[in-house]
DNA sequence: TTGTACGCGTTATCAA
DNA sequence: TTGATAACGCGTACAA
């Protein structure tokens, strides 16, 4: 309602005064800035903030694309994001991808119109366009071969981690179900689990190895697949807590107890792990962190802050639950 | 990049054409119209939103403030709304008020400061200031003595659905954990459940109702409460999905098989109502659909047409999976 | 149908 | 320390 002017005139000071007290209030002595407040407060006056990101060429928001906005995993970094934003005084502008490229450049386009300042992915696709000193954050995923600025967690080294959980029950045959093999996460976890089996003076099977998409269906059909082995596997590694999900379904299906029949581990950590039966072993990725981090990143990198050669990794852990057990 | 000035220049036409090409083409011959958008294309040109938003007095931006942003129910009014607004040009900004009154004031003061022309509230709780003409929508919750127009379920009718299914099932002793005594849909729901009961001939207990506060943790203490009654219920009809999740681990834990000794059925159709063990009968709230008819309400609001005076009611349905069965 | 020119509400520059 | 004023980029009334 009430412009600039309005609270001017009502302080008995210029406009520029006011801007002044608001935006850089040590510059102005207490006397008039304590009038200006005053009327500040009287008018109920905010300053218009197209306005002022017009002036200013910044328009204080950041786009997050997330491709599927149900996701779990993905809420939680969102949420770490809103928070690091809502304390410094950005705005979230979310955006779902659907794994749909031209939703993705829809998104991405709002930088060019000035709609945000920021991008800030959590999916594994790019936008088509991306121009060079493009503010852009990847959250989890990354390329190894562009130079976009990540937070993560070591892939590897947590898919080692929960592999080495099973090995260390006493299991041999320990099957994985994978994601995507185009995939950098899917890749970088089959790397530990390799890692592990081979530290262990176990043999890497390929026919133990069964391809999802991260969802519940295809985790579902991968241990199925699996169980239907000729010597099935006596533990297996989930990439996704969702596959997890569903492949605790199939074993359910196939007869088999988990985990006195069969040890399972998924990885992510989400909330519903704890709630299955029995509930899921996993890999924790501190996903709220690595929302708050890509934040503070992206809102430095806004700053003028530079970005960093290297991507940010955040630790993952071992979360002990009850679907992994010894083997017999 | 590219200002209006530079494709005006490479069009050899003023700004004013440019921009009636891109917002009024009709108004334009389509020979300079060619020119104009040959010239858009050739130089990147996305019109600045910021200058646009200040000079129509409009951002085309909608708040969406969420209680808190992991919960699966929420994310999918959220993915609804985000649908819409992205096919209608709007964009979503996403708050996160954590039950916490100034983070909600914060968000809703995004109006005054033109950072959003609406607010789409997801929780049940209102901004300290809300002045008329505040272009406000509610979605799931609502105020029957406010005027703010929201889009819901009918709860009761929904909660008589869900007891008659328990009493379909022969059950006789059926126990509710509700929700907050201070939120309408709770009470709302307890009035369906208890109109069920009326209906039947069967007597309402007030022993028989606790009280959550639609968490997990509170669904699995209110289920231990109802377990250590003399006389515990053989079936049991919860105001939320992630409080029968809390639920059936307590009755797990009382050594009760569901649904052999124990019906229980809850409400909201979250995705992981499936995954439980057994999986979760449950009332089904079309949750995206009412984030979309929310997006369009406030989108028609925003564009000028009127506030309706009654809510809309979206149609909820009774999903029957494993978790309920007959009484013995 | 097209161009000129003003104003939207700020912030920043410059002078006082 | 404060004030006058230009400029941010666009949309639109008005004139041509």
């Amino acid at each position: 309602m009430a412009d600039i002017r309005t609270v001017a005139a009502a302080a008995g000071v210029s406009i520029a005064t006011v801007s002044r007290v608001l935006k850089t209030p040590d510059v102005v002595t207490k006397a008039t800035r304590d009038k200006v407040m005053a009327a500040v407060e009287a008018t109920g006056y905010r300053p218009n903030a197209l306005a002022s990101g017009l002036r200013r060429a910044k328009s204080d928001n950041i786009v997050v694309v997330v491709p599927f906005i149900q996701n779990p995993f993905f809420s939680g970094v969102i949420q770490g994001i809103e928070g690091v934003a809502f304390a410094e005084g950005y705005q979230v502008l979310l955006g779902e991808s659907q794994n749909d490229q031209a939703r993705l450049d829809s998104y991405a386009a709002m930088l060019r119109s000035k709609t945000a300042d920021g991008l800030i992915l959590l999916g594994a696709a790019l936008p088509s366009q991306v121009p060079d000193k493009t503010p852009l954050v990847m959250a989890c995923e990354y390329f190894p071969d562009h130079r976009i600025p990540a937070i993560r967690i070591d892939n590897e080294a947590a898919a080692k981690l929960a592999t080495e959980h099973l090995i260390g029950l006493g299991h041999k045959r320990i099957g994985k179900i994978a994601g995507p093999h185009d995939n950098q996460l899917s890749q970088d976890r089959i790397a530990g689990y390799r890692a592990a089996l081979t530290a262990a003076g176990l043999a890497y099977d390929e026919k133990l190895v069964v391809e999802g998409d991260f969802d519940v269906e295809s985790g579902h059909a991968a241990m199925s697949r699996l169980l239907d082995l000729p010597e099935p596997p006596t533990a297996v590694f989930s990439a996704s807590d969702e596959m997890a999900i569903g492949a605790l379904k199939a074993a359910r299906e196939h007869g088999k107890r988990v985990p006195d029949d069969l040890s399972l581990i998924g990885f992510d950590g989400i909330r519903y792990g704890d709630f299955c039966d029995p509930p899921l072993t996993t890999v924790v990725q501190p996903n709220v962190e690595i929302g708050a981090a890509a934040a503070r990143l992206m809102i430095g990198i806004l700053k003028g802050g530079d970005i960093p050669a290297e991507d940010i990794v955040l630790p993952a852990s071992l979360l002990v639950r009850q679907s992994t057990g010894p083997a017999k």
